[in-house]
DNA sequence: TAATTTTGGACTTTATATATCCACGATGTA
DNA sequence: TACATCGTGGATATATAAAGTCCAAAATTA
């Protein structure tokens, strides 16, 4: 029930990009130096944030990551399982491989599944924008994006440079 | 963030416990054949719910397990730490051996703080007799002890006997 | 004393989390 | 086109934790 490593990485990582003033992509080198995680691992950690389209990855010169979405629109519940998969407090319900002989007759699977769906719902509730709010180096300039611009990057930057 | 195999057959185990009609102990080998958990592995599980002061112990022939305190004063919160030691959803808070380089300033550590204490108190609020209660064979005698008795348990089976 | 049952700890096995590696695909620039 | 840049995908290795096993010692009863 702690929260993994992995997780932590993922997080550290949408705060750094949501903290930047721009929507410039940035390098996953450059998030691997100044969080200090493991450029190689966090390759497979940003992979997972791009498929679950939290983030946004170009190729290339110039490449690189940046939200997909605003901060107040990233929950913790999605990142969570951005990286460990569906948040299931037991595997025996909704769960096509386990044969617990108790399935059918079992007070606690009840239980934990009204707990589960509690920490959902806080989870939910919890947005990237709470969580960089909270840290203590809190920039002057925060991410904020219009909807309409969620799509538009390197072109943006692109016409900005004319 | 998944409930463990441990946890699973710590509940069950006192689910059963707290079923028995009357306070007599229960053999270690009883639970084990009837849940379906490996013998030498819920030793291991009984020794850690007895250091929690959940169940009571007896040694020797008619020894065996039962509660020591009523199903309604269990709950979830003392079963887990039992079995898993404190509830803590991030290591980098509170614990000594960790050196993480953004401890004194991390936004994420005071989130996973708060919903910590949020899942806290949802466990402390469910009791093992609204485990029991939720279990579709809801025993006609549910074990309910005087909070005077809770020590009584040999004595009080010797004294029915004679 | 002998039988019973829990206890404690060392140990092995199995599973999962974390980390590493490298060849490939996409993109920009000249 | 050629080349440098940078993310992608999967295979593999390592570390750590969970789950399970075993046996001798301690406590109790008869
Ligand atoms: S005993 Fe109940 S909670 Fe545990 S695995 Fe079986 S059905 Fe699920
Ligand atoms: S980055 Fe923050 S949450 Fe993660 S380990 Fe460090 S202090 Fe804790």
């Amino acid at each position: 029930m702690i929260i993994s490593k992995t997780l932590d990485y993922a997080v550290r990582t949408l705060i750094y990009l949501g903290k930047q003033p721009s929507r410039r992509s940035i390098l996953m080198k450059e998030i691997a130096e100044n969080q200090k995680i493991p450029l190689s691992y966090l390759a497979k950690v940003m992979r997972q944030l791009v498929k679950a389209g939290i983030i946004f990855s170009e190729f290339g010169p110039n490449g690189g990551y940046s939200l997909k979405k605003m901060p107040s629109e990233i929950t913790l519940k999605q990142v969570y399982e951005a990286v460990e998969g569906e948040l299931k407090m037991i595997e025996c319900f909704d769960t096509p491989g386990s044969s617990c002989v108790f399935t059918s007759c079992c007070g606690q699977a009840d239980i934990w599944h009204e707990v589960e769906a509690k920490l959902i719902k806080i989870l939910e509730n919890i947005t990237l924008q709470d969580v960089i709010e909270r840290d203590c180096i809190y920039p002057e300039k925060v991410l904020t994006i219009n909807k309409q611009n969620t799509l538009i990057n390197k072109q943006e930057r692109k016409n900005a440079n004319t």
